[in-house]
DNA sequence: TTTGTTTCGGGACGATCGTCCAGGTAGTTT
DNA sequence: AAACTACCTGGACGATCGTCCCGAAACAAA
């Protein structure tokens, strides 16, 4: 007989453990990794700063743990973002660089922690797996023969986004429009 | 009369000043942004402790500093990569694909170093002129009907660096060449 | 109820951090 | 030579860091 009803206290625990990476993810977006520390995110997360070394054996564990979770939340929000900017035919363009002005404007902070932890990534070789999961999962959407066009869109957009971080107004809808019609467009 | 010999004593603090910066930026490209300390930079450069904080007014600063000598070699160095694979004509996509996989192979701890200070500056104001001015000079090289182009290109190239950096090993030159390719194919 | 397991949290340890200070040294000016 | 300026450096301060320890509390199994 499978037990359906989990442990109480580990049903606590795990989660425990996903407000204190939520509130990891938060201090990033705010203050950078650099802003990172056991007692921080335990203030973040309004839980005594012990909770953080019980739940994750060290610090760069918590690092792991948040980036594997945001990982996954962009995989999925960069598949919509597709799948939309598909249905909209010719008007892809238009969704795509309005998306990007969203990310650089009122969620800039969030872009800013997805590129912190993924030059993380690029440091500390047990978190390239999971960086690198939303790249194939986006690459496994299209065709064969469109590959290298969809390497460049993608190339492209992470180059733009990167960009658009150090100005110092974000860039709008319009200004991007262009640049991604032109990356976009088929030859 | 305009003293044409200078100050001994200020030219040897300039020449302290640099190698407190050399020695900043190893230690980004060795152990990132993270690494640097006052005890680890001074002791990379081979010179007491508080030589840190007299030369530089704050760790900030250091960075800042670090930055900025960084983005001017930078600057130069894609101005003279640009350079030459115009002279090379349609060759061009070949040397630009070589020198990128070099960043990413034998110079991968410095590219790795240039894309954090790039973070920094998206978080630092004072630091987006510096980092914004190679893109800058860079733009001003095209002629302006070849702006948005010219503009998809460097954001190729910023997206296939980033996503270089995360692959276990260093993409060939040859991998490279059919997306460089294709961001170079006139439309 | 008793026993065992898991989570929780206060407190403290040594290490390392950024920064300051006060004196010492080398070079320039008068 | 004397006064001045700029660079140099050993030592130390308080703050903060990651982490450990150990008892308490909550919950499950017996």
């Amino acid at each position: 007989m499978v037990k359906l009803q989990v442990d109480g206290r580990k049903a606590r625990g795990e989660k425990r453990r996903a407000e204190l990476i939520e509130a990891t993810l938060r201090i990033i977006e705010r203050d950078g990794v650099a802003g990172v520390t056991h007692r921080t995110v335990a203030a973040e997360a309004g839980v005594p700063t012990t909770s953080t070394t019980y739940h994750f054996s060290s610090l760069d564990d918590l690092l792991v743990a948040t980036l594997i979770s945001c990982a996954r939340d962009m995989a999925t929000e960069v598949y919509w973002m597709i799948d939309r900017a598909r249905s909209r035919g010719s008007r892809g363009a238009e969704e795509v660089a309005g998306l990007l002005a969203e990310a650089l404007g009122p969620r800039r902070g969030r872009t800013m922690a997805e590129y912190e932890l993924y030059l993380l990534a690029a440091r500390k070789p047990e978190l390239r797996p999971a960086a690198r999961r939303w790249l194939d999962v986006l690459t496994s959407m299209v065709r064969h023969d469109d590959e290298v066009a969809f390497r460049v869109f993608l190339a492209g957009i992470d180059g733009l986004l990167i960009q658009g971080l150090i100005d110092d107004e974000p860039p709008s809808a319009e200004e991007l429009r262009p640049v991604v019609d032109y990356l976009l467009k088929p030859r």
